[in-house]
DNA sequence: TTAACATATGAACAAGTGTTCATGTGTTTG
DNA sequence: CAAACACATGAACACTTGTTCATATGTTAA
């Protein structure tokens, strides 16, 4: 018995139960994206996969907000949303300003809400009512 | 002196340095997700948030394939694609067919490539050249 | 039926992550 | 100036997560 991979290699691809060829292989390789791609996708998705950062942005995406009043609403610790805002900052999903004592946090751009959206999108879809 | 949040308490509100009052704080928090839909969404981020699970849905964008492709596409084991799978899966981002001795796999919806694509967008509008 | 194949899955272990605690930095008030 | 405030950050620790290894399940060929 030959397995999938040897049809390949001797020549049978045509015939082989999964219709593949070394080609077809060869080409889907080429066409795709880039491990330094993948992984910085792979990092700015992870941005979105925790629920304080969801919520942080959330909350941002109704107004201008600083870090305490962010700690208020998530009923958090002014550290751990420093923290997290720290790394949502250098993922340039959010931008700040400093206003004396205080720093407001803002989105970066609409990128970040249509993100969520699609998101929000594809989990509402798939709860059927 | 008084802290931003004590303003609010006296009734010193609208004169805060933060221009916000206690009535702005209760409707941000009203209008916040569900903390169920916030855990959901992050769940469903937490699947893109990884290079591996990316790199098979790339696979899967081009074309339907079986388990022992995607492993030998990625170049990684038969093992830790499964059970890539089975998140995925889990997850509704890919479905699959079992043919005989093998299972294909292709994405469950439209949903999973604009996600990827909007998180490209805001990938490559950062890379200024 | 037995052997080989394709896939799925449980356990274990290393690596990564989010929060807390303590403390540091910068600003404003008294 | 000192004290209080708003925020940032490093270290530690519990928790999560991705891979490997071993093995189980299901299908097909001989």
């Amino acid at each position: 018995m030959m397995t999938e991979l040897e049809k390949m290699a001797c020549g049978a691809s045509d015939e082989s139960t999964c219709q593949m060829t070394e080609d077809m292989l060869a080409k889907i390789k080429e066409n795709m994206p880039s491990p330094e791609l993948l992984t910085d996708l792979a990092d700015l998705y992870k941005m979105f996969g925790d629920s304080t950062r969801l919520s942080i942005l959330s909350a941002l995406r109704q107004r201008e907000l600083c870090v305490m009043h962010l700690a208020e609403i998530l009923n958090m610790t002014q550290s751990a949303i420093s923290h997290q805002l720290r790394a949502l900052r250098a993922n340039n999903l959010v931008r700040y300003r400093r206003e004396g004592k205080l720093s407001y946090y803002c989105l970066a751009d609409e990128h970040v809400e249509t993100i969520i959206d699609m998101g929000l999108e594809h989990i509402l879809e798939e709860r059927v009512y």
